[in-house]
DNA sequence: CGTTTTTGTTTCGGAACCGTATCATTGAAG
DNA sequence: CTTCAATGATACGGTTCCGAAACAAAAACG
């Protein structure tokens, strides 16, 4: 138990955070690509499209879709798996890393300034 | 300086409750609906399109299709405005409050289980 | 009155995304 | 070699959303 949130600082931090990102006309994310990037930066590799389907609860067109626009964004790569090519490996990007770090720090700074 | 997280952590606490909200298989909002519903839920009213654009630094248009979409899934009402029948002032629903409660839960549930 | 300003909606072409179903490629099994 | 299974991409019809522009309704102003 680490991280102790009362409600109204906890949707306070989601309002914060989420108006941070549209004003600072970032990538307007769901929560379905939201999650896909930062599964992909944040647990450890490899990550496959079943994989990652697998851990949403989706089927495999949602995250093949969502690849196709973050790729496009630059926020994730795909690559073939030579030892099995069928399979699709997920890897990260320097955008991609850049963007995460940067959302890291805005999570920080907003949850710095709730009240108590 | 009430909440103190450090990167990880508050990484892994969106990724976790964006995972939540995915396999829960609630609503797939954005950064910019996300950003609207709770500002219509947190902040005092009474919100309006105009106010809306102007807090998340967008166009009217947006506000607009952002409320026929979160309208049609119940999370907020529209009317007008009887004393200055331009404006229609947005509302919160049963269905929105519940909503909104619920995902305040998931934040407090998953930021408690992050690690130290 | 008529004109101007304010507010919110609608329209336009174009892009992204949905779920379901199907397809192409690759690997495994008989 | 010939099925069969697994993986990921694509096709389909439909919805949502984009920014820019035009629009309708209501209020304010003269």
């Amino acid at each position: 138990m680490s991280v102790v949130l009362r409600p109204s600082q906890a949707l306070r931090l989601w309002q914060l955070v989420s108006l941070a990102e549209v004003t600072g006309g970032a990538h307007d994310l769901s929560f379905r690509q939201a999650a896909i990037l930062l599964t992909v930066y944040l647990d450890p590799p490899p990550h496959t499209v079943r994989g990652l389907a697998s851990r949403l609860g989706v089927t495999k067109p949602v995250i093949t879709r969502a690849l196709d626009t973050m790729g496009a964004m630059k926020l994730v790569s795909r690559h073939r798996d030579e030892n099995d090519r069928r399979n699709v490996l997920v890897r990260r990007t320097v955008e991609g890393a850049l963007y995460v770090e940067r959302f890291g720090d805005v999570i920080i700074a907003r949850a710095a300034e709730l009240p108590a």
